[in-house]
DNA sequence: CTACCGATGCGCT
DNA sequence: GCGCATCGGTAGC
């Protein structure tokens, strides 16, 4: 059975990426992220990231653009370091800091493909399409059981990995979604026509694009 | 498929 | 109070 353009289903070899992987500005890491595996080695859940969107200190929609909180703390810290935040009240969102440690930087990690564990995410994310199940933060987010206690954490020392198994999907960039400010700048990254990437939706606050 | 809209916690102005 | 880095339900094409 073939699998969908540039993500074959099953994963090679793989290596856990290390601090020197996301000690780099936050678009590089993010455009990198796309074809990566996310796995939760304690619930026996792997998925490959087909979408990331990268956030930096002097980019005014990172919640680090303002200052340094107890909240968004980790953006701040070692490379390498999980950013868990909750968005509307509702979703929680998982990121992970980029750049040298101190500068507020990260990564929105916004949808995977699912490769396994598959009953465990449904049982969390309820009766819907499988191909809903990691379609978007807030969807991946909760398939995974990430939620605040996860902000802080430092990846290589909790079941959470994220490994390298060598595929290079081609990759698209683009506007980041939902966001008004900074809404056109082609920070959003994600494997070519792939059906796991999430929808794009401008926020109704952005201003118009620019033609 | 698209469009609309309410839910809901919390950091910030 | 205001404003979200979202999602799911409903209505309509």
């Amino acid at each position: 059975m073939s699998a969908r353009p540039g993500v074959p289903a099953t994963p090679g070899q793989a290596a856990v990426l290390d601090a020197a992987f996301f000690a780099r500005p936050a678009p590089e890491v993010a455009e990198a992220l796309c074809g990566v595996l996310l796995a939760r080695a304690d619930e026996g859940l792997l998925a490959r990231i087909v979408e990331a969107e990268a956030y930096t200190e002097d980019d005014p929609a990172c919640h680090a653009h303002r200052r340094r909180t107890r909240a968004n703390a980790p953006l701040f810290a070692a490379p390498g370091t999980a950013y868990v935040y909750r968005s509307y009240g509702v979703h929680w969102l998982f990121n992970v800091a980029t750049g040298a440690e101190g500068r507020g930087e990260g990564v929105l990690v916004r949808a995977a493909q699912p490769l396994a564990g598959l009953e465990r995410m449904r049982a969390r994310r309820g009766a819907r399409p499988d191909r809903e199940l990691l379609r978007g933060p807030g969807r991946l987010a909760q398939a995974f059981g990430l939620d605040g206690s996860w902000s802080g954490v430092t990846l290589s020392d909790s079941p959470l990995d994220l490994l390298d198994d060598g595929l290079r999907p081609a990759v698209t960039a683009g506007p980041r979604v939902g966001i008004a400010d900074a809404a056109d700048w082609p920070w959003r990254f994600s494997v070519t026509d792939c059906p796991w990437v999430s929808r794009y939706v401008r926020s109704a606050r952005a201003p118009a694009r620019a033609r």
